[in-house]
RNA sequence: GCCCCCAUCGUCUAGCGGUCCAGGACGCCGCCCUUUCAAGGCGGUAGCACGGGUUCGAACCCCGUUGGGGGCACCA
């Protein structure tokens, strides 16, 4: 039964392009999948970065294998202890848990990349020693200089000018004081890979530059650390935006130079999932604020709703249904089913997912996760007293269905845990215009002697009052009432808001809406 | 400019050569239910970018065009 993880993913369903032979393009992995999710702590938690963490997990999860969260805080400049520790708690609110990482551990930490300084230093050395890489010296203003006397565009970058350097030259660049970056010499062949999501993937020989592993002053850089992380953390599968794919010819190269001098094990495979895009035909950027993870947790989005909804940016489960919890993601998760093409967030579908999973809560969940909403606003105590908790738990089963996230509690049902209500103005516009007045005598007229202030006996006494009574239509007839009641056109049901506010407030309010109606 | 990726309803997608005059979901529109708003149920709207091949047969395979996107740092 553990086995899974040394299964080929591909065999769950077909294949968009099986190649030539008919096979599907996918390698049986040697190892069981092991995959990671490296985010960068600068500044906002980004839902393109959950959405590629997430499916990384799902991956791992799906096969039985091994999920790495790792840190890349190479910068110094952008990092940020507030957003690292903010990245773990995102992660872990997803119920994303990780299984070599920060703050868990595992065999081949540390799993921050500013801790790793001389790991980076001894594999710079060894390649540097093996022929793989080699010092440069060369500016980018001397880079451009050559790049435009040859009559080429500069934009071509590096041209691998100095790769066969004699130690005097080298010697003459330090003598003028320059330090050199270390660079590492690209094959001279085509990179071609099979991606998991794409198919063949090929890139010409000769169109990637000698890149820069590390700085003149000796800093790693991103290119270098990344796949050196990888390789000592036996990650087989590489899952990461579409916007990472021109540089995989420069990682896989790296991975063969480590491979040779005994560093990494062989290449993982490569997925480059499709990128998200916001409102604009335009990735989602960091400066974008539907880019920020925050505010949709902020909102209350429930987190298996939120999953839900990022699983479905790029990936479907079955021809007729789209909504499906964490646990039947893991089940039914297939990185090769994975689209190429870029997914849209679509804000109202993201809404109608979540308010799906809202409603199938069971009505003690939902009440655990709606009171904190409702405490942070001050209408509840923290915990809430035990009338407030009486009135919650009879109220919570009708709220729940006419919620999309959880802060959509405050505003309805606010009106049961205040004195008086504050009526939203579009409310009163819509239903406390003419002929609201002759209603909202006629409800107080028809409650106020009620023998018992029971959901049942108000729904009879003001049918009979208002629908009987003035001869109106039940869309008119308790509009007003509604809204004099709960400040709102949309409210829990009628009678047992009424009901549980209470005969003294609800009569306040029905005569506070009279003093303010126009007719 | 160069390199690369992508192309089915407005949006996310199913579709893996015949079962597709293309299925689901969100949105939108309408109806029903409820003598209450919402929710729910039912129905409707709308799409294979274009042109060439290949094939008995193409949304599905190939080529091209067009369109969209991404990347081209001693950032990640």
């Amino acid at each position: 039964m553990h086995d899974r993880g040394a299964r080929d993913p591909g065999q769950h369903g077909g294949r968009r392009r099986p190649d030539v032979h008919g096979r599907r393009p996918m390698t049986a992995p040697s190892r069981p999948v092991k995959t990671r999710f490296c985010p960068s702590p600068t500044g906002l938690v980004h839902v393109g970065a959950m959405r590629t963490a997430l499916f990384n997990w799902a991956h791992a999860r799906h096969t039985g294998g091994t999920f790495v969260f790792r840190i890349e805080d190479t910068d110094a400049a952008r990092d940020s202890e507030e957003s690292y520790r903010h990245l773990l708690d995102c992660m872990r609110w997803l119920g994303m848990e990780w299984d070599e990482g920060p703050e868990v551990g595992g065999p081949n930490g540390p799993y921050r990349q500013s801790e790793r300084a001389e790991v980076y230093r001894d594999v710079a050395g060894k390649l540097l020693a093996s022929g793989h890489a080699y010092e440069s010296f060369s500016t980018n203003e001397e880079v451009d200089a050559r790049r435009r006397a040859a009559g080429q565009d500069p934009k071509l970058g590096y041209d691998n000018a100095d790769r066969h350097l004699t130690d005097a030259q080298k010697q003459a660049f330090r003598d003028e004081g320059r330090a050199p970056v270390l660079r590492l010499a690209m094959p001279d062949e085509d990179v071609v890979w099979t991606d998991l999501v794409r198919g063949e993937v090929r890139f010409a020989a000769g169109s990637v530059p000698d890149f820069v592993l590390m700085r003149g002053n000796g800093a790693p850089l991103y290119p270098f650390t990344n796949p050196v992380d990888d390789a000592l953390m036996g990650i087989t599968d590489v899952l990461r935006g579409e916007d990472l794919l021109p540089s995989t010819p420069r990682q896989i190269a790296l991975y063969r130079a480590l491979t040779d001098i005994g560093v990494a094990q062989g290449t993982p495979r490569f997925g480059h999932l499709p990128l998200v895009f916001g409102d604009g035909n335009k990735k989602l950027s960091k400066r974008d604020p539907q880019s920020n993870f925050d505010v949709y947790r902020e909102r209350g989005f429930l987190p298996e709703g939120l999953i839900n909804y990022l699983a479905l940016l790029g990936w479907a489960i079955a021809d007729d249904r789209d909504v499906f919890s964490p646990a039947e993601l893991v089940e039914a998760f297939d990185v090769t089913r994975v689209s190429a093409n870029p997914a849209r967030f679509d804000l109202k579908k993201a809404e109608a997912i979540n308010a799906t999973h809202l409603r199938a809560l069971p009505v003690e969940e939902f009440l655990a996760r709606v009171t904190p909403y409702l405490a942070t606003a001050g209408l509840v105590a923290e915990p809430p007293t035990e009338e407030q908790a009486r009135v919650l738990e009879a109220i919570a089963p009708l709220a729940q269905e006419r919620m999309i996230v959880l802060s959509d509690a405050v505003g309805l049902l606010g009106f049961l845990f205040t004195e008086d209500v504050e009526i939203e103005p579009a409310a009163a516009e819509k239903q406390l215009g003419a002929g609201a007045g002759e209603v909202l005598d006629a409800a107080v007229a028809a409650l106020q002697e009620l023998p018992e202030w029971t959901t049942p006996a108000i729904e009879t006494a003001l049918k009979e009052a208002l629908v009987e009574g003035l001869g109106r239509k039940p869309r008119q007839a308790f509009g007003p009432v509604r809204v004099a009641v709960s400040g709102r056109t949309v409210s829990p049901p009628l009678y047992e808001s009424m009901e549980l506010l209470g005969r003294d407030r609800t009569l306040a309010r029905l005569a506070a809406a009279r003093a303010t109606a126009t007719g």
